[in-house]
This record gives C-alpha cells, structure tokens and sequence, in this order.
RNA sequence: GGAGGGGUCGCAUAGUGGCCGAGUGCGUACGCUUGGAAAGCGUAUAUGCCGCAAGGUAUCGCGGGUUCGAAUCCCGCCCCCUCCGCCA
C-alpha cells in the first residue's frame, strides 16, 4: 500500500508510476474521494465531541431533555458515519489498486521485450547432436512421469521419480548449506494461510485472485510462494533494529492456478500448479533496501553458477514490473532446446509497500518506521532441474550430475534403467 | 467433532453500564539520594487520524448491535486453554 501523505503531496510522480506500470488508475479521482473524506471526519468528529460532551454532563439519571438531546445526537451521527463508511471504504479499496512505485534505476518500457539484460554469464551450451528436451530426457530415465500425474491430478502437474526426486532434495540441501552460512534462519513455513493475510499482502486485490488456490470452505488460500507465510510472520509486531537485517530461507511447497497462461508452456514441468521452492526473505531498514537487493542477487547468481550453467541477468522493466516490486532481478538460464534463456529465479524488494499493509515496523530511537521487505529464489525445484537434464545430456541420453551436488548424491550420473 | 473457560496498556493482573484511555505490580527511561551500588523516593512510560497549534477524535482480539452513554450487555467471527473423542 502506497503512503498516503506520500500521494497527497505527489500525485503526478504515483500517476506516472501507475501508467508505467501499465496500470490504469486516476490518482485525482482518489484525491477528490480522499478530500471528501477529510471533511467528512471532520463533521463526524465534531458531532462525537458534542456526544462525548452531553454525556460528560450526565453525572447520575439523565433528564429526559438530555435523553432527547442524546438521541438526536444519535440519529444525526449515524447518518455522518454511515457516509463516512462509505466513502472511507470507497478511497481505501482505490488506496489498495495503486502499485509501489518503481525505484529511479528501473527503465521505463511497455512490456518485457523492454527488459535490460544487465549480465551475461557462460556461453549457451553447444551440442554435437540435437539436444533432447526435459520431458523426453526425464520420461526416458524414469525420472520425470507427467502422464500418470495427469490421470492424477489433471494438467500441469508431475510427478519427480527417483534421481529427479533426489536431486531436488540435493538442490534443496545445496542452497541450505550455502544460505545457513551467510546467516538466513532455516523455516518450513505454513502454505496454507487465512484470507485476511491474502489480503494483506495484496495478493487478492490486483486482479491476482486468479492465480491462486482457495479452500472456500475453511476460507483459507494455498501460497505461491513462501514469502507469502514468511512476510507475514511480523504482522503488527515493531522489531528491534538492532534484529535487522533479517533473513529467512525458507523451504515449502507452492500452488499456483497458472489461469491466463493456457497453452504456455504445457509441456513437461515448467509450469505447473505445484512446485517445491526455496525461497529468501529479508527485512531491512530502508538505508540497506539497495545493498539488500544486490546481495540477494549476487546469491542467487551465486547458486546458480555453481551449477555451471549458462545465465544471464535481467532488470525487469516498469511495464513487466508488477504490483508489489520497485525493482526486480531475473536469472534466466540457457535452455538447449528452446535454444533461448528462461526465468528461473526473480529477487525483488517491496520497498515499505507490503510492510505498511501488514503494519511490520522496527524501532528506530523514538521512531518507528516500517520495514524494507525483499525476496529472492533460491531454487524453484523444477526449472533449475530442467536446465540440469537438458544442459548436462550427453549423446546417449544419460545425463551428468553438476559437481557441486555430487556430495549430496550417491551417483555421478543418471542412466536408463532399462 | 462434543463439553466448558478465556483474550485489557512491553509482561502480569484489576476493572460487570457513566467517576475508565483505563488502577496496581513488574519491566524500562530520566532525576534525587550514595564514595559507588542496591534499596528507597520522584517523574515518565501505546498508537492511528484531523489540526500550525491549543486541542479534538478513535482504539480494551476483530466486526456488528442495544443504550443518552459500552472494556463492561447481546450477536457473529478469529485465536488461546482444559476435558472427552479421533489421529500422523
């Protein structure tokens, strides 16, 4: 949520944000309900003083004069505070549609043909043969089964079979070890969260609904993410600034409804409605929010490099940006047969736009501000594993471990079992 | 799932319709006292909104209702605890 003395005193630099963004809203509009709702208060605060004042006189039995007093005092409050509802509710729904503002060393740009490529790291892969893709790779060792899973679950789900199950765990394990050592704190978080929090992280009011999974009968939402149960662990608590920074690594399983995206990526486990993830969070001062964001991506880089895969690093641009982020990195890595780079991880930071939602403050002196929130993926299980099989294939069709995770794993190599 | 009890100012507790934004104790901060410390004494100790300010207004888990007036009464929800049942 924008800071609403923020948007009194700069209405053109959120419009511009907001159109940046690709969003369509009229910031004057809100100011006008935003007026009218000032002097709205104002006229409901002075009629509760004149309350507070006539019941300030009844010592004992009030007179029936005073009773009456109070009860046309009564009638003409409810009116004002029924209008005032209304009106608080309008500019607040309206409040909750307008996005972070994205940070000055984002680029301007429509959509993500615009993104700023700002690294490059190896070179794509070369192949002697024609490379297989994951699925075919993965259904040939046995390893990745999306057809059973089909009958199953239905579309967009798959089931990881054993080396493919192992080396997830080996993935997991990796970036534990690496991310313990730079300090985050080790969590298994909740992925079932209640609608309240939804809200409060914003995820229900940018048109996000959608995507996510519901359990309406207990009222209750399956996470996309973990930073999802992570974030909201603070909710209306002030930490101490001498906690921060705080840093999670968080590691659980996550949903998505992947609705809009018919007919993207349908084949394999690219893009399914279930993927274990492991996830970093941090909580920051606004001085470090900067430095923050660079170190979330230099892990991250960090991680993936030890993979010795080709990537490269993405700035997102304003039009591609979404909602919560004032600036987002994406690592996309070198995928042999779509012969081009795709997402695998994003580091974001919310600046205080999440934090002032869900009320996460720190004590700063007499002060208490709100808190700078960022996050990174560390692995999102399936796609580091894709790049993994199609990389890492050799001619006939087994496929390499990395070096990095061969400790982790009993085997050097995944070959057909038949 | 069944039966009961409860959520008050950092913590503990008092408070069953007006004298309660809320007492007490602990904690914390500052001051006095002391050679220094402890004890003792004194003062202070939530937050949002409107306002230049004075001040006003709201908040006793959350939301609604009754009343001239609600921490207190009524209804719904959330959460915690005890007992029974079930269970990884």
């Amino acid at each position: 949520m924008i800071d609403l003395k923020f948007l009194r005193e700069n209405p053109k630099i959120v419009q511009k944000a907001a159109k940046d963004k690709n969003i369509d809203i009229n910031i004057n509009h809100i100011l006008e309900i935003d007026a009218k709702y000032k002097e709205l208060q104002l006229k409901v605060q002075k009629i509760r003083e004149e309350r507070n004042v006539l019941v300030g006189e009844i010592k004992g039995r009030p007179t029936s004069d005073q009773i009456e007093k109070g009860k046309n005092i009564k009638v003409k409050l409810e009116k004002e505070e029924n209008s005032l509802n209304a009106v608080g509710d309008e500019l607040k729904t309206w409040l909750l549609k307008i996005p972070n503002l994205p940070k000055s060393d984002v680029k301007v740009g429509k959509d993500e043909s615009e993104n700023e490529i700002i690294k490059k790291v190896g070179d794509p892969k070369q192949f002697s043969f024609t490379p297989k893709d994951h699925l075919e790779l993965g259904e040939a060792l046995d390893i990745i089964d999306v057809k059973r899973a089909t009958k199953v679950s239905g579309s967009r789900f798959g089931y990881l079979k054993n080396e493919g199950a192992l080396l997830e765990f080996a993935l997991k394990q990796f970036a534990f070890e690496v991310l313990i050592k730079e300090g985050f704190i080790p969590v298994i978080p909740p992925v079932i969260i209640k609608k309240e929090i939804m809200d409060g992280l914003g995820y229900t009011q940018m048109g996000e609904e959608e995507n996510i999974f519901s359990l309406d009968k207990d009222n209750l939402y399956l996470v996309g993410t973990s930073e999802q149960s992570i974030v909201p662990m603070f909710k209306d608590e002030v930490l101490k600034k001498e906690e921060l920074p705080k840093r999670f690594v968080g590691f659980s399983t996550c949903f998505r409804r992947e609705a809009g995206s018919y007919g993207k990526d349908t084949r394999g486990i690219f893009r399914v409605h279930q993927f274990d993830k492991v996830e970093m969070v941090s909580f920051v001062t606004e001085d470090e929010d900067d430095k923050e964001h660079e170190y979330l991506l230099s892990l991250e880089e960090k991680l993936f490099k030890a993979l010795e895969i080709s990537y490269r690093v993405v700035r997102i641009c304003t039009g591609d940006l979404g909602f919560n982020a004032a600036r987002k990195y994406d690592i996309e890595a070198w995928i042999p047969s779509q012969n081009k780079y795709r997402e695998i991880t994003s580091a974001s930071t919310t600046t205080d736009f999440q934090s002032r939602r869900l009320n996460i403050k720190y004590q700063d002196g007499n002060e208490k501000k709100y808190v700078n929130i960022l996050n990174g993926t560390a692995f999102s299980m399936n796609r580091p594993i894709i790049t993994i099989l199609e990389n890492y294939q050799q001619e006939d069709g087994s496929v390499l471990i990395p070096k990095i995770l061969q400790k982790y794993l009993h085997f050097e190599k995944i070959t057909s079992k038949k």
